[in-house]
DNA sequence: GTGCTGTAGATTGTCGACAATGTACATCGT
DNA sequence: ACGATGTACATTGTCGACAATCTACAGCAC
């Protein structure tokens, strides 16, 4: 029998790739932060080679924007970027329940409800908040068979989800968290019913109040963050 | 027999990049083939640095598969993968025609058409025939204002031409070409017609015809190629 | 003051070399 | 014959250094 296992796949360009993201995602990084590769070298004391290549995919995901011999910069968050995604979203999110509908467990709905309800008891905490509405999300999409969909699904989440860190609390007030717990037990009865057309359009309807509630807080000042 | 040629462009990792996703769509390099990054430095005169990059960037892409430590090979392509492109084309593609309709010039209609006649009128020549093709296909989503789903479907195109070319020839018989031409025309005249429904359908229904005859020839032989 | 030019500094692009790791196969013991 | 073990060899992963390029700004002409 193995006893001595690797600790495998973990190469070091993935590390950066984890940490850049991360740090992007919850708005350490904030949108035209340049990234200068030599600092982050001597940050992590390692070489170049590894934090390029973190970089390259990086921007393949568009979460950062590389001008040939200029630099490269956390991507900017744009009114057109965000309706583009979310425009996207609504054509993928209501076929991926109809898809999916009835491969949901009952006790995964089970534990979203329970979330959600920890949510509506303290709706100041702000990360118990993420986590229901990660939880549901997720939902939407962890059955889906098609792995490239699913891919795609993922990662517009992951944009959504660093533009709404990146206004943060402010943008997000109590009648908004109110409306979000309402829309998403919406879906949640519906999936429980196992109400396809009803589940589409719950999800429909939030994708595009989700869209709403980001664009309106950032058209009332202007273009870019 | 020479594999890689140097492309003009504004970095090497970019030429190198177009160089290797060439070879791959156009069937040069076969699905399993492996790449040596060593191979590709030689053979380009250049060192491996930004053949590296180049081969994240199709990893990415999903056109070449990395095992760490191991190396790169071409992405193989399997049946699952090819049902999950076409399934996802199934839904945006539709939904692209329906958004860009209006927006079609005559000029471009009457430029396609030309096109398909001339494939019409010689249904041996393969190049005209892939020239047609993709130049009805372009028309689907080249006035999709929405960057970000255009891009997916520009790379659901590579991915389902790959599929077609690997097979060549062989795959597509006179019957096979005549049923094509005539879906495309079906397309073409929805479009001018600017009758959304009709182009929508049709369009899906070509694309649904675009799976069978891809998956017709694979199945009957077994899974990967 | 304005605009051009050139130079220094900073940053990315590319390179060759070494380290870490995986593979294939010969060798050995049974 | 068979499996375990060791040992070259091939290939990727990482590194530090140099080249190419861009930016900012000083110096100059007008």
């Amino acid at each position: 029998m193995k006893v001595f296992e690797r600790i495998t796949g973990s190469t070091i360009k993935e590390e950066v790739y984890t940490s850049i993201k991360d740090a992007i995602l919850n708005g350490k990084l904030r949108p035209e932060d340049t990234l200068v590769e030599m600092e982050i070298a001597r940050e992590m004391n390692i070489s170049r080679a590894p934090i390029r290549e973190a970089l390259n995919k990086l921007e393949q995901e568009q979460f950062v924007v590389n001008v040939p011999r200029k630099g490269y910069h956390v991507a900017p968050i744009t009114e057109k970027g965000i309706k583009e995604i979310y425009e996207t979203r609504l054509l993928m999110e209501p076929f991926a329940i109809r898809m999916t509908i009835e491969k949901i467990q009952l006790e995964e709905i089970l534990e979203v409800e329970k979330l959600i309800s920890e949510v509506t008891n303290n709706m100041t905490d702000y990360e118990k908040y993420i986590k229901a509405d990660k939880s549901l999300h997720g939902l939407l999409h962890k059955h889906l068979e098609n792995e490239y969909m699913k891919s795609i699904m993922v990662a517009m989440e992951e944009h959504s989800m660093r533009t709404r860190y990146s206004e943060s609390y402010e943008g997000l007030n109590k009648r908004d968290v109110l409306m979000i717990i309402e829309e998403h037990l919406e879906i949640i009865n519906a999936i429980k019913h196992r109400n396809a057309d009803e589940a589409a359009r719950a999800v429909y309807n939030h994708v595009a109040n989700g869209e709403k509630r980001t664009l309106n807080p950032i058209i009332s000042h202007g273009e870019d963050i």
